[in-house]
RNA sequence: GCCGGAUUAGCUCAGCUGGCCAGAGCACGUGAUUUGUAAUCUCGGGGUCCUCAGUUCGAAUCUGAGAUCCGGCUCCA
């Protein structure tokens, strides 16, 4: 007999060679049907893997992350089995599972392709796969027999992997026909899988290289019952509905003309109004943290950005160097905004009183992005930056990046930002030559950024390899409508611009010292911030103002979190955007699936903006007067405590 | 840049394997009506079917090149 551990720390006993699903069974048949995985000592195992000795375990269902990993892995061997059916000779490179899903990386026989069409047959293969209940078998194998085994297939990828494997830590599963080089875990059998959705093909780098072999990748999406795969359907068509793109169209923020060229966004009058409000915002509250605005121009002698290192970067693949009538005179579109406010801190000599100097520009730069990566207006070719520069000794540091930390705070709590992860971006250590600057300073600048996200009790993640070239990151990153990240805000200690432009303060010792630069954005770029701001507002908080001054609220039930936004919306930061206003009374006609979601409506004719008002309309209750922004917060938090 | 898909009225789309003047809904304009105000009914305007070249008696539909967009990869604010 041995002894199981289970999470409330209770002890039972058990036959050695028990498995996962002998517990689960043990405990309850309901449990016994939710299980998908079992950890074992902290070690994720498959459920009918014998347990040997006393352990301590933890069950795990669809709620749980491993429990839905398990499920999603297995899923990615079906699908593997799927294709290999219709497509012997397929070599089959790594099928992971990701936040909603899983996806292999297949190389195709020579001269087949897989399109869109031929997904459906391979779901419809999937589920008669599942029907079957095959079992999924582990077995172990030496590195010798595993090597054999992918040579007698000719798969080269799996060769590849094995060839990195240590020896004796290598798994195998196999269920049905298809057996495949993994460590698990996997669920017992394919049975669980009831529902399938492959959801895309698309291109993919082996082992993420541009120099390898581009892979087929086909992704999907699983679930244990049917209908929870129709919520999930439902779920993201609901989501393609608050895509900036689409909303930007429809609203004239913002348009493209592939006459003035890809990735250049055409800020119409209305987005225009938009991000001239948020402009204003941000400014006031630089303003009261000490920031002067200073601006430049769209251009920059060669010779700067040679200085700067960013000719290196930028040069040869972005937009090329313009040339003058003056032989040998070059200039640059600008990609960033440092070297000329640099040139502004050099102007003039500067003391220890002096600083920091905070100098901020709503600065536009160019960047040649490659054409596939231009996406909206989360990723264009020419955006602008609400940067800032701050000039400080080393002593400044951690409270100067604390103050910044507490603007990017401020601008997300005013547009109701909650759902954000702030990441520490560090250099990659295995690849020095990627970055600028010595070791020294950039051990200075990494533990500076940690302290003071730490002493500003941030919840940060720390990714390796995620640094700008010159210097490390505080990133904010937001997800958008469909779950993809955008990095929004950023903050970055540099140590080594000032060096190269060899920057210069008087000390209280009356010596010659360096400044230490950050850089900071707390939007980003405005056109990003604008396209995630868009999706994160739609359908639940947008506060859309019309030219005769109608302001339409569409709010959801949410609407007591954001209440306390609306009236600094309204009051303090006066972010409003513009829709159409062909109807007078109300802005514009809103469509019938619109406006089932929206319980109440604001409007604000001249009458009301006058007076500082807004009239109410509930939803299948008409009328509810006029009052102010903060009588509205009352009147709407009386409301949901009444239901 | 790479892999795959798409491009038809202002918007969302239909148009099967090439063949009667290229269609629908919404939007827009017009007339009627004032009851249902998310109005209703009448009539109507609007398209170099992305561009260029080719195959064909004949192409929105087939072929090639290019442009742009979409989903990914690589990259990045």
């Amino acid at each position: 007999m041995i002894k199981i551990t289970l999470p409330d720390n209770s002890i039972r006993e058990f036959e050695a060679g028990v498995t996962g699903l002998n517990i689960a069974n043990a405990i309850s048949n309901r449990l016994a049907k939710d299980v998908l995985a079992i950890s074992v000592n902290g070690e994720v195992w498959d459920l009918n893997r014998p347990i040997k000795s006393d352990a301590s375990i933890r069950l795990f269902t669809w709620d749980d992350r491993e429990g839905k990993e398990t499920f999603w892995h297995s899923s990615a061997h079906l699908m593997a089995e799927a294709i290999e059916f219709f497509y012997p000779g397929t070599k089959f490179g790594i099928g992971p599972t990701i936040d909603t899903g899983f996806y292999y990386d297949i190389d195709l026989p020579e001269g087949t392709q897989l399109t869109d069409r031929d997904l459906e047959k391979i779901e419809k293969k999937m589920l008669e796969l599942s029907r079957e209940r095959n079992e999924i078998v582990r077995s172990e194998i030496s590195k010798a027999g595993a090597m054999a085994m992918f040579t007698n297939k000719q798969d080269h990828l799996k060769q590849e992997l094995i060839s990195e494997l240590a020896d004796g830590t290598i798994t195998l599963y196999n269920q049905g026909n298809f057996t495949d080089l993994c460590r698990g875990p996997h669920l017992p059998n394919t049975g669980y899988i009831k529902a399938v959705k492959l959801t895309s093909i698309a291109g993919a780098y082996w082992r993420g290289s541009e120099k390898n072999k581009m892979l087929t990748r086909v992704y999907g999406v699983t679930f244990p019952k049917q209908k929870m795969l129709e919520e999930y359907l439902i779920l993201m068509e609901e989501a393609k509905k608050r895509d900036h793109r689409k909303i930007g169209k429809e609203m004239e923020l913002f348009t493209f003309s592939s006459k003035v060229g890809q990735g250049l966004p055409l800020w119409l009058p209305k987005g225009t109004q938009l991000r001239l409000q948020l402009e204003d915002f941000l400014k006031k509250v630089q303003k009261k943290f000490g920031y002067e605005q200073v601006m430049t121009p769209h251009i920059g002698n060669t010779e700067l950005y040679r200085t700067s290192g960013h000719l290196a970067k930028y040069g040869a693949d972005s937009f090329q160097v313009i040339k003058t009538p003056e032989e040998g005179e070059e200039y640059m579109l600008k990609p960033m905004n440092c070297p000329h406010h640099i040139e502004i801190y050099a102007s003039k000599p500067r003391s220890y009183k002096d600083l920091p100097v905070r100098l901020a520009e709503f600065g536009t730069v160019y960047r040649y992005e490659q054409s596939g990566e231009l996406h909206g207006l989360t990723r264009v070719r020419g955006f602008t930056q609400d940067d800032a520069h701050l000039f400080c000794r080393q002593d400044q540091i951690k409270d100067e990046f604390k103050k910044v930390i507490d603007i990017v705070f401020i601008i997300f709590n005013a547009m109701g930002l909650k759902d954000y992860t702030a990441q520490i971006s560090l250099r990659d250590p295995q690849k020095p030559e990627k970055y600028i600057g010595s070791v020294e300073n950039w051990e200075k600048a990494e533990a500076s950024i940690i302290e003071a996200a730490g002493e500003k009790g941030l919840k940060t993640v720390t990714v390796l390899g995620e640094a700008a070239f010159y210097g490390p990151k505080l990133d904010f990153m937001v997800k958008d409508a469909l779950g993809r990240s955008w990095q929004l805000g950023t903050i970055q200690v540099d140590y080594k611009l000032p060096e190269r432009f060899e920057l210069e303060y008087i000390g209280a010792d009356d010596k010659r010292h360096r400044p230490v630069m950050i850089h900071r954005a707390p939007f980003g770029s405005m056109e990003r911030f604008v396209a995630v701001l868009i999706e994160h507002t739609a359908g639940k908080f947008p506060l859309w103002l019309t030219p005769d001054q109608a302001v339409i609220l569409p709010i959801s039930e949410k609407y007591n979190e954001y209440a306390q936004n609306v009236s600094e919306f309204l009051n303090n930061s006066d972010i409003r955007s513009l829709i159409d206003g062909r109807n007078e009374k109300i802005g514009r006609k809103i469509r019938d699936n619109e406006l089932k979601r929206i319980p109440y409506l604001l409007i604000v004719g001249e009458k009301e903006a006058e007076a500082g008002q807004v009239s109410v309309r509930k939803q299948g209750e008409g009328d509810k007067g006029t009052m102010t922004i903060e009588e509205f917060a009352d009147f709407i938090k009386n409301e949901i405590k009444e239901q």
